[in-house]
DNA sequence: TAGATTGTTAATCGATTAACAATC
DNA sequence: TAGATTGTTAATCGATTAACAATC
């Protein structure tokens, strides 16, 4: 069953797809054409359709996609019609920031526990879950099947405690340290490397000015 | 003074050259080789070689890179050698986060002001800025020649605060709300859109199970 | 000078855009 | 049936990698 592998110039593009096709589902919206979508999201027509068909016809000829399809269709390809257990391993702001976000909740990432060496902050209620101390993570993990740790903790302690993660079965990691993990085959890694970020809008500011 | 055009592909990695440099650096290592920081970072020696000469000769031949040298010339074009007036609007958790970390403070984003709409949040004290009512953003960033604003507000008023912002000087936007702000020609804007990055990481492990 | 390694040109690869036949 | 718009092939563009002459 071997499929055709996917860039992931495309799968960036499918969050987008998804949000402007939510949008349009809440206006009323039934039905749109490659034509329109692109002049909505300022990109070409021929690459939304390319996008589409690397997933296989998910329009009509002389109609064009329906919207409600198209977004429970993009929403199943992403992962998001299934329930992906998370934690959160740092409770500082960023940490507690994100655990309270409840959009993720909603797409189905669900928050269950959060973690930090910090004795200060053990008990302390984030949502519904209360933060434990680093000790209690692994038995957690193993325990809970966690599928997904975000990583919120500063870049000298990552390295380590992603290994002890993967060790206890998560397979996946949303890490905001400032540092990259080298994990094993199979163990997906996204960094959000938010310094980078504004490194890059840094550089940005610079072109524009001259 | 017509310079050719860099691509954001390469400016996108110069934050991990520095990242990685600087780590050099404070393992006291002098000089590398493109082959050296190729093996260390997991990329083509070519590349690095051609990102690098996207500015104009970093190196020596036979010799290779210095890595103060490279590192403080990669800071230059990143533009942190200057300083950047920096507010950011929404004072929730994210807000919050961002306002209390110390390391843009170091690179030269030196946050000056913080805003919120809600008044229990007015007064109240992150490092050393207070919460200001939204009301007096406007004034702010004109008194205070603003240069960067970070958005950390809903997408329901996202746009509405771009503007306004934009109209009084402001001339760069890291966004972590969850919509496309669409501003004049000049004005920079980087997106952090979190979910879609965690969209991003779930279709990645959907697609390493199968 | 000989060895090392850059800077840079040429080749390859992949992603985007254009064009149009298929078909609703 | 005629018009619209997709699905898909072909053309273009840009980014990455390979190769090697220049030079420290």
């Amino acid at each position: 069953m071997e499929e055709k592998e996917i860039s992931q110039a495309v799968i960036g593009r499918l969050p987008r797809y998804l949000r402007y096709l939510g949008d349009l589902k809440d206006e009323g919206v039934e039905r749109i054409s490659s034509q329109e979508l692109s002049e909505l999201m300022k990109v070409t027509a021929s690459q939304i359709r390319q996008d589409f068909n690397n997933f296989g016809g998910f329009g009509q000829q002389g109609y064009g996609y329906n919207v409600e399809y198209l977004y429970k269709e993009i929403s199943k390809i992403l992962g998001l019609d299934r329930i992906h257990k998370c934690i959160i391993v740092g409770a500082g702001n960023l940490g507690q920031a994100l655990g309270n976000y409840m959009n993720f909740e909603r797409r189905g990432f669900h928050f269950m526990g959060m973690f930090d060496k910090n004795p200060e902050l053990w008990g302390k209620q984030v949502r519904d879950v209360q933060v434990m101390p680093m000790e209690q993570m692994e038995e957690f993990v193993r325990t809970n099947q966690i599928e997904i740790a975000v990583l919120t903790i500063p870049k000298t302690s990552a390295v380590e405690v992603a290994e002890r993660l993967v060790e206890n079965g998560v397979g996946a990691i949303w890490n905001f340290a400032h540092v990259d993990l080298n994990l094993p085959e199979g163990i997906q890694v996204e960094n959000v490397h938010l310094s980078d970020s504004l490194m890059k809008l840094s550089y940005n500011i610079n072109r524009s000015d001259n």
